[in-house]
DNA sequence: GTGATGAGTTAGCAA
DNA sequence: TTGCTAACTCATCAC
């Protein structure tokens, strides 16, 4: 129960200027911000400057990498809604297309059958009038 | 840093007997196990029957409450990875159905063009030996 | 009180 | 060191 006690979790977003201070004292007037954001090297030089003792660089090392996991995590969440949205996109788009077709098939299946009664008359014409039909020609 | 050092998360699953013990000093002997299955009723009565103080009593509450929500969080997880497999598996099962009715859709598109030919193979027939159809029986 | 879930922290893997 | 993710804790909401 050290870092986390009603101070984050207000309301949805991340308030970078909202952690508790380094105790025992503030170490470096740098902003959570900067501090994520700057290099290792440039963070490495700041620290050696402002002469930290061995310890509070630790304590800003921890405190950097704290800060991005906190970024990743929020990547981490995002980047599985965007792939469960993904996922329902695609079945809808699936869907839709599986409709469009259906409808394709429904429209041939009609045409089939219009040509088999076609067909049907036709022959029933031949039969009538006595007219041979080549095997090769007969349709049923 | 205080409570999770290490402790958990070695591999993968809940081990309830690795929650460090309440400090200053262990205040009753109920496994964790037994912590969140046992009725809020029996384990007032528990509490009370070991004479126990506010404080711990408060302590053993709280802790009952993190116990029942790691269990919470579980099946949160767990689903969140149903779901997403559930989403899948319709999408893969609309795939299958789709090409299913493809192949469905290419039989009867060769049969209306099977049925096309003859057609029209008839109406030659029809040409070359004169014979009158009547137009409703005319195919094309 | 119970259950679910978003955000943050930590451990530990992979690169 | 960096990025990711499972498991956990906590806050918060709904019931």
């Amino acid at each position: 129960m050290s870092r986390h006690d009603g101070r984050r979790n207000e309301r949805k977003m991340v308030d970078y200027s909202n952690l508790p201070p380094l105790s025992p004292s503030p170490v470096i007037d740098i902003s959570d911000d900067d501090l994520v954001t700057i290099s290792v090297r440039d963070l490495n030089r700041q620290l050696k400057m402002r002469g930290l003792s061995r310890e509070d660089i630790i304590k800003m090392k921890q405190r950097r990498r704290t800060l991005k996991n906190r970024g990743y995590a929020a990547s981490c969440r995002i980047k599985r809604i965007e792939q469960k949205d993904e996922l329902e996109t695609e079945k809808s788009q699936e869907y839709h297309d599986m409709e469009l077709m259906e409808q394709d098939c429904n429209l041939m299946r009609e045409e089939v059958h219009a040509y088999t009664l076609k067909c049907e008359a036709l022959m029933k014409f031949a039969a009538k009038h006595k007219i041979h039909i080549p095997p090769e020609l007969a349709v049923m």
